[in-house]
DNA sequence: CTAAACATTTTGTAAATAAAAAAAATATAG
DNA sequence: CTATATTTTTTTTATTTACAAAATGTTTAG
């Protein structure tokens, strides 16, 4: 489960924004703050993996408490929220270090979106493996564009990936082959191996070699679960 | 013309990046500076748009620099070179608000397309309308993917190399033969063998001759930490 | 005393093997 | 009927095992 913070002074937009995060799979709202000073206070209290920040904002605002969260070594990852009205020195908020930046008013879609993304960063960057431009790339350059459709990658069906993924959680402990799974699910080794591979690609899934007698090793699946 | 900073240590690796930056449209290198204090004051003398930034330095690094330089409200934009074996940190470094993160060693095209990025946003920022999501997605989610492919060759699979570059490092002080590293790792002495000749191939190992009482000699490998 | 033959240890290569990856074929949804 | 998801078949590849070749020290014949 994601943590998130949402910090946002209209208690109206606020709310709907907590519900727009929580309607995501793996999304959970620990508490809404509505000044940066708040904030602080929570950030401090609380295990925080995601900060919903609104710039705009009385008492502390959120570019202030960007950089005062920085100085103070907080690393928690922050999506920045700009009124359309204040993109005028968005070049310096671009310098911030946030996740992903959102213009007032946004659509659902595109914050879903960025959090589809953050769940990537998240997976990536927590099953240590040493990291490369490919994954970097995945991290930072999420294409975003087409928002219409949640378009999966081609050969791939919402639908059995959503079964291999229950069962990969449900058994979250174990290492299996594509072989195991396969027969475990009647599926080809062909298939699920496809879908276990694109989960790893979102770094959803944790590949690991098992070294047999002879022959080429086999690839081993886990869950990769952070609690 | 957007103008470039080079800060690199090593002479050959800068003029090679000026070369590259240099064969973009549009772009001109103003100056290289081989550590980060040579830089500050660089950046001070001249008028900059854009820093190409090496991660690793003497004297002062690159993640200080720009930390420095943002303190000292220095607004050019960076691009943060990274090696390899320093990205385990890589979290924090993604949190600096770089333009892009390039991971050494990058190939020409890569960092092509991160000039071509650059300049839609330096564009973009310049012709003072107002800014919408479409702009921000354009500048921060620049789709990269189809460059890197950093295949590796015939015969190595990563995760292995992974684990036997990770077993070197670990003990990089010892010289270790094939047959101990194999014993130890639970590999055959044949595949060790295989990926410590490509480790060694391209100079992140080195090998040394042992003879011994009888018999023909061992040759010992050692991770090569000076590099 | 020298050098060829031998013994010993290790490297390097080829064959065997089992799994992954790719391609082709089939089934199914829209 | 067409596009695409899944299975079956084929090819490729990453590993181990087995063995031949190489590099050294030792022995022994001349």
């Amino acid at each position: 489960m994601i943590k998130v913070l949402i910090v946002e002074d209209d208690p109206m937009v606020a709310h709907l924004n907590k519900k727009y995060v929580e309607n995501v799979e793996g999304y959970q709202v620990v508490d809404i703050a509505n000044n940066g000073e708040k904030a602080l206070k929570l950030l401090r209290t609380n295990k925080i993996d995601l900060v919903v920040l609104d710039v705009y904002m009385p008492k502390l605002d959120g570019i202030s408490l960007l950089k005062e969260m920085r100085k103070r070594f907080f690393m928690t990852d922050v999506i920045l929220v700009t009124a359309a009205k204040e993109a005028d020195n968005i070049d310096s908020v671009l310098k911030l270090g946030a996740v992903d930046y959102l213009i007032k008013p946004f659509e659902y879609e595109r914050l879903k979106k960025a959090l589809d993304s953050y769940k990537i960063r998240y997976n990536l960057l927590r099953n240590n493996t040493p990291i490369n431009q490919e994954d970097i790339d995945k991290i930072t350059k999420q294409n975003v564009m087409e928002v219409s459709k949640d378009k999966l990658e081609k050969g791939l069906h919402n639908k059995t990936l959503e079964r291999i993924r229950n069962f990969m959680r449900a058994n979250r402990e174990c290492f299996y082959s594509a072989e195991e799974i396969a027969k475990k699910m009647d599926l080809s080794r062909v298939t699920i191996r496809r879908y276990l591979e694109y989960l790893t690609s979102i770094g959803e899934i944790i590949l690991e070699i098992e070294y047999g007698s002879v022959g080429r090793p086999t690839h081993l699946y886990k869950y990769n679960y952070t609690k």
